[in-house]
RNA sequence: GGAGAGGUGGGUGAGUGGCUUAAACCAGCAGUUUGCUAAACUGCGGUACUGGGCAACCGGUACCGGGGGUUCGAAUCCCCCCCUCUCCGCCA
């Protein structure tokens, strides 16, 4: 969420960096935003007046009942209660327009950093890097729905039968492979610097809007009704939120956790021949890493976490390409994303299998994520994530590069996880 | 799920309607003293929104778990909700 007062001082700067984006009512709501404020604030001094004259006379009273003077104090009784009137009606007024502000201000989106290209899509993101060779398969490779059958490592109609399609059974060496990954992908983290957390996999409503999955996006998260519980869509959401409402001390600064969930979602997008297999599920594994940081070292911070996910590429030995998104292909509470995706060599595609944030101060305004510097001002912080990896997509592409005659070929880096070299 | 007790600033904790502008202590910051450290002494206090000012700064309002209510006036009284603790029940 955008910072009301900076809406106010930087509006044309807001305005020009949300047309990157095409976003098409910027500057209509930007305007209401304003028009908002200032009647918001009118309406507050107005009031703040009002009571501080009800405050002294309420003061006032006390004192007369003390002197004895009842009569006074009857008479000023009643002219501070006419005043409670008009205090009442401007507290609904003021609730209103703040009311208003948070809904303006929910349905715009971050402002794209100064380096973000302006687009409107995928075909406008930049390809900033590149690694690795796309290997040559045979005429009769397969893709990795077909090698998961014929190896018997995941099964989707398992999973159909005991929850729905989306939910993948995953048996002998494939649940093996999911384990060794997952530990493969946290002893990196920590090998970052960065502290292993395992949050809840459940959250409530407050979570939701501190990270922006609400108000907009509930259709993407699973909600259990009985407790008014959303099912994560990433470890984001909980790892993210251990700082809400947290002022931190300029010494615990940057932070750096990291966490494994299962992530749920929902999406109620289309699901045809690029979604099949394991290009999209409703559950997955997920290893995440969230950074906080000072505003200006957020960006360094950025570039480490890309460092260290395509590390994570290289040792798995993954042909990949990163991505500079184009405004309109970022996500609503991002700055600035970097996409990393890898070559599946059977489906011929590229898959996304990471995606790296600076969110800047968007989360953490929602947040009241703040610390306190050394001169006693407190300031938002900054907050990034970046899958560290999303596993499913990755098995693809493991299972379809590294297909051979005799097996498929495990990664050197994975086998002490794994403890197997070939699944055949 | 049932019964009881609680929720106050960074921490401990006092506070049963106006004397609270939230005591006191601890921690913190600044200063004095000091060869250094420590101690002692003095002073300062949080957050959000907001008014005036280029700024330093000077004001206002709100905030004692959250929301409502009573009252001229609420940390204090009433109602609803959330959470914590103790005991019971259930249970990996």
């Amino acid at each position: 969420m955008l910072q009301v007062a900076i809406v106010r001082e930087q509006t044309d700067k807001i305005i020009a960096g949300l047309a990157k984006r095409n976003f098409k009512d910027a500057k209509a709501l930007i305007n209401q935003v304003l028009e908002n404020d200032q009647l918001r604030r009118d309406t507050q001094k107005i009031l703040d007046e009002l009571k501080a004259k009800s405050n002294t006379d309420s003061r006032k009273i006390g004192e007369l009942m003390k002197s004895g003077k009842q009569d006074e104090a009857a008479a000023l009784r009643a002219s501070v209660a006419a005043d409670k009137d008009k205090v009442k009606s401007l507290e609904a007024e003021l609730d209103a327009y703040e009311k208003k502000q948070l809904e303006l201000l929910y349905k715009i989106p971050n402002v794209p950093h100064e380096n973000v290209p302006a687009g409107v899509g995928a075909d406008d993101n930049i390809s900033v890097y590149q690694h690795g060779t796309v290997p040559q398969l045979d005429a009769d490779a397969l893709p990795h729905w077909e090698l998961i059958k014929k190896y018997d490592i995941i099964d989707f109609d398992l999973g159909i039968k005991i929850s729905g399609a989306g939910f993948p059974v995953y048996k002998g060496k494939g649940a093996r492979l999911q384990r060794a990954l997952i530990n493969f992908f946290l002893d990196e983290a920590a090998s970052f610097g960065y502290r292993e957390i395992q949050p809840p996999i459940v959250v409530n409503e407050a979570s939701g809007y501190g990270t922006g999955q609400l108000p907009d996006k509930e259709g993407q998260m699973y909600f259990v009704n009985e407790d008014g519980l959303y099912l994560i869509p990433t470890a984001e959401v909980p790892i993210t939120n251990l700082y809400r409402d947290v002022l931190v001390a300029e010494d615990e600064l940057p932070i750096k956790n990291a966490g494994y969930t299962p992530c749920f979602r929902r999406e109620a997008g289309s699901w045809g021949a690029h979604v099949r297999g394991l290009n999209r599920l409703h559950q997955f594994d997920k290893v995440e890493i969230v950074q906080i940081r000072k505003a200006e070292e957020s960006y360094q911070a950025l570039d480490d976490m890309c460092a260290h996910v395509q590390g994570l590429l290289e040792k798995l030995e993954l042909p990949y390409r990163k991505l500079l998104l184009c405004g309109g292909d970022m996500g609503f509470n991002s700055a600035m994303t970097y996409d990393m995706e890898v070559f599946s060599a059977a489906q011929q595609r590229w898959l996304e299998v990471s995606s790296v944030s600076n969110f800047e101060t968007f989360q953490a305004n929602r947040l009241k994520l703040r610390y306190k510097s050394k001169e006693g001002k407190s300031q938002l912080l900054h907050t990034l994530n970046g899958s560290a990896l999303a596993l499913p997509r990755i098995v693809a592409a493991i299972l379809e590069n590294n297909q051979t005659k005799d097996g498929i070929r495990i990664p050197k880096v994975l086998v002490p996880y794994t403890g197997f070299d070939i699944i055949n």
